[in-house]
DNA sequence: TACAAAAACTAATGATATTAGTTTTTGGGG
DNA sequence: CCCCAAAAACTAATATCATTAGTTTTTGTA
């Protein structure tokens, strides 16, 4: 009954922390409360509903992670960003792998939201592609290729999807990225021939 | 009360019908129970738990989507059979796209459901890749490549995740495969300047 | 034809999210 | 310094889930 002292934003940080701490699944209002140390219905004085909070929450996490990619590139061009942005996109997945979920089932909710996480994504990437001198529309296809790559190897690796084979991951994830990086360089090859 | 003669398997049968036509997250067993004319609780005499269920969906809807790439790379190799996996696999997802996610969802259930599930989904890939002269360790990383990039690619596309740029998404797919086939393409060239 | 197993049912429990209506706290204006 | 309105917390209730226990009904077969 004395007053916890919250608000939209210090709730959202609350669900983070628990999102990270138990799991994803093991959320609850009911259990975000608890750790508050507050009822359920406290909650709602702070956000709408559990649908406006993981859109919150997601948007927070894609923050993140663009943070992540960002300094990974910084200073680096060409293939040596890249391969840092891969590299930090697969890290990020993997050591916040249930903020990452989240970050993938944001999708799903609607329009503004989504357009701005999608902008925010989209940034890094298209600073790496800059350095390969691709036209505009270009762009957006190894954008889509690139992105594409990155979250389906990490949907696979983390829900268990290519176990155990006898090839380990890390190698497997630098022949697809090495594979873009190929495919990009071709770019510039054929527009030479071109002339 | 008169017998609608239930079993597991039209159950489940059910169940896909109701995912396809509803929607994902439609369906509950009481929506299920309604639609067989039964009460929710008749449901578990032939099925063990929502969970249980839709891992049996997930199975099921993986026969169908082999089937379909089965079916597409019939009678043919290498690049045309990899552009023809691709095609029918992104279809798949596109035309059965609640059962698609299903299918996704699956991965997180347990151990030997799973491998039987990936068993199946690895065998046409496989197939197709058998065409390029890799060594074994090759054909597993790149049967990895592979599968991300196309599960990668219709997760955005399906969630909405690259919406609306000015740059066709059939054009960047058919990019994104070629980005693989070349890639596939070097592997050779790789191998015969070792020598 | 009777009976046992299978299939359906009724009723209950315990999560869950959410809302309505009530009390408590607290910061700023008299 | 005190009062009061708004904000923040609370209590209580509803509706939707999945799931289980215990009961009745149906039906194949001995």
């Amino acid at each position: 009954m004395p007053r916890q002292g919250l608000n939209r934003e210090s709730v959202v940080e609350a669900s983070i922390q628990f999102i990270e701490e138990k799991g994803y699944t093991a959320f609850s209002m009911g259990e975000l409360a608890k750790s508050l140390n507050v009822k359920t219905a406290s909650l709602y004085n702070h956000v709408e509903s559990v649908d406006a909070l993981f859109t919150e929450v997601g948007l927070a996490a894609v923050s993140q992670m663009v943070a992540s990619e960002t300094q990974a590139i910084k200073g680096k061009e060409k293939n040596d960003a890249l391969f840092a942005i891969a590299a930090a996109y697969r890290t990020f997945a993997k050591d916040h792998n249930e903020l990452y979920r989240v970050i993938m089932s944001l999708q799903k909710s609607k329009n503004k939201v989504l357009e701005r996480a999608a902008g925010q994504i989209t940034e890094p990437i298209l600073q790496v592609l800059s350095g390969y001198g691709l036209s505009r529309v270009e762009q957006i296809h190894w954008q889509r290729i690139l992105r594409s790559m990155m979250h389906g190897f990490v949907a696979h690796e983390e829900l268990g999807g290519f176990s155990h084979y006898p090839a380990d991951k890390n190698e497997s994830y630098q022949m697809a990225v090495q594979c873009i990086a190929d495919g990009l360089q071709n770019v510039k090859k054929e527009q030479n021939e071109d002339r």
